[in-house]
DNA sequence: CTCTATGCAAAAACTTTGCAGGGAT
DNA sequence: ATCCCTGCAAAGTTTTTGCATAGAG
């Protein structure tokens, strides 16, 4: 990392951090190509730049697509297995694991939004 | 998922719930190519066959592989970002979010043994 | 014989690399 | 003039699919 060199910011640069930065969850290239116009090396390229620098972090999903986001505040991510999205979550977990340094955490299952679709669309359990 | 339907063990598929079964940890693809000789067409869709009938769980890492292993009891898994190794956590972490239904847990950073490489590669703080 | 499993090769999906041109300093 | 950023094309990696054959019941 070197997190105290000054990056230049170019054009390129910019519009991804811009688009990040309004992003309210983590994005990965095809987000960021149906919104700007740039070509996939250039967009890697400084992906790579940018974790060098230590401005984002990324993680794999599990569409076989990577995502990343500026680094801010650390928190945890919820993968939801019905609809596919990445949320933040902010609330802390209080996670210990007695000698594992932990950096990241990432929760797989059902969002309240799924949920809630399924319980509508076989309401047999809540009907019986 | 067909849980219920008998699932016919070929020669294929013993080798690998086999193996599945003797690693301490999941395995990739590529781990499975080290020990035995299977087209990797048929790993994969023998994996496939596998999730549907919900005998094994997978999941992606950092290296762009995905991992597998056999469904046992629920437990967590850490992702050590200094030696990529995958480590199941059998502690109860006591995870609580409202309103998620949690099906996995997934922690990265600093495995215990990789911490004491590093401490002792780099004593410095400690010696001061 | 029928039905499914397997192997080989090709395709697909996402990311990385090589190389030449362009811009900034 | 130099440095490095960008775009295009090609290559790389992992997983999936098509198709013909092999094997079990």
């Amino acid at each position: 990392m070197k997190q105290d060199t000054t990056l230049k910011i170019t054009r390129a640069r910019e519009q991804i951090l811009t688009l990040l930065r309004e992003a309210n969850c983590p994005v990965c290239y095809e987000d960021i190509k149906e919104r700007i116009s740039m070509d996939k090396a250039t967009f890697y390229r400084n992906i790579i730049t940018f974790e060098a620098h230590g401005m984002i972090r990324s993680f794999e999903s599990n569409n076989k697509k990577r995502y990343y986001e500026l680094y801010q505040t650390p928190h945890a991510h919820f993968f939801c297995t019905q609809c596919d999205r990445i949320q933040c979550i902010q609330e802390d977990l209080h996670i210990q694991l007695e000698n594992y340094q932990i950096e990241d955490v990432m929760l797989k299952g059902i969002c309240p939004h799924c949920q809630e679709l399924q319980t509508r669309e076989s309401p047999s359990e809540s009907l019986r």
